[in-house]
DNA sequence: ACACCGATGTCAGTCCCTGTCATCGGCTAG
DNA sequence: CTAGCCGATGACAGGGACTGACATCGGTGT
């Protein structure tokens, strides 16, 4: 055995999230998950860049499993297809975690500064979407508002799965929020005749 | 005259504009900001709630437009007609401030921070068209959709219009990425047909 | 055996932000 | 005219987030 306990950075997690839950953000110090955690705030500070990024582990992953679903799409797909099938990857992803992405969710809409950082987390996979679609040749204005789009559509799906009872997946409500996309900017203004 | 020159809120935005515009964001102080504009750091936060918040002054009239516009379209509009209205609604506040925006616009771009700032506002602007369009009687996963959908319009455009030369006016690239978002949706999947 | 490495600890310091109380010019009631 | 209140600001102390610099010491390779 080490010098000490391995795996620090998941205690630092997991005594964060049930920090944040109990106390909520604000009033929890990092010094109190350092020390649940058995380790110095120094430390702490070393695994995560702030107080709030703890809270925020998968992203990398997730950004990736978008810009890897994008390009892997078959050269026939439209852009807004291809974006379609990297949020279903991401609807995949969930299956069956709703409880535990509830207690997330609560912890960061229950803070406005959480609920920043998740925002620009959402714009910055975003930008990698743009930029995917853009490797695929789509042209500018489309790429980032087909990009903008999907991330929309993915935080509403998000959102009404986290809101309905359990029973139907994230994959359900991306479908369908998907569809009301389609629907509504179909039926408006002169460009939709 | 008062005990204190007036406009001391004035003086902090100018000041702080200023300085994050010559040293940086991260590399200016509040107190530095304060003695510019020749109040004390305690008044500083009387006026601003954080270091960040200076930047963003003008952000409840523009929602109030946002909103008041969708309250007025006529009965006739979709929903993303009436958020169409909406976003040319701003798009008029910005005739003529480019090089304004320009300045503001490359302060926040260049720091993480006001990114997070710029995108919680621009999240609450959604919030709040979802919530007058809900009042038009739009019924839910629609409304939403219409919302963040309109709002990833107007940062699309806003971008383009910031990064293209002088000459074309906000409002043009409001309606074009509008044109360009019905375009990208009819032309993909089983519901566009 | 020895030197190096990497994760952690220790400590001092800066800056953001808040609570509390004091100050004092202007306004209003009488 | 004067007393008293009000609102904006100053002054001060302090907590908590975050950083830089250096020390520690098991593990690892030679």
């Amino acid at each position: 055995m080490g010098r000490w306990e391995p795996n620090a950075r998941g205690r630092l997690e997991q005594a964060a999230l049930d920090l944040y839950e109990e106390r909520g953000f604000e009033k929890t110090t990092v010094a109190e998950i350092a020390a649940r955690a058995g380790v110095t705030e120094r430390t702490y500070f070393r695994h995560f860049a702030d107080k709030r990024e703890v809270l925020f582990g998968g992203t990398a992953e997730l950004q990736d499993m978008l810009t890897s679903a994008v390009a892997d799409a078959p050269a026939s797909a439209t852009p807004l297809e291809a974006t379609a099938l990297a949020l279903e990857a991401v609807g995949g992803v969930f299956l069956g975690n709703l409880d535990r992405a509830r207690r997330r969710q609560a912890i960061i809409m229950a803070n406005p500064e959480l609920r920043e950082r998740e925002l620009i987390k959402m714009a910055g996979f975003a930008a990698a979407l743009a930029g995917t679609l853009r490797e695929r040749g789509v042209p500018d204005p489309a790429a980032a508002l087909t990009a903008e789009a999907g991330i929309a559509v993915l935080k509403v799906a998000f959102a009404r799965w986290l809101d309905a009872p359990a029973g139907k997946e994230l994959l359900d409500f991306i479908r369908e929020s998907l569809a009301e996309l389609r629907s509504v900017a179909r039926s408006a203004g002169p460009a939709a005749v």
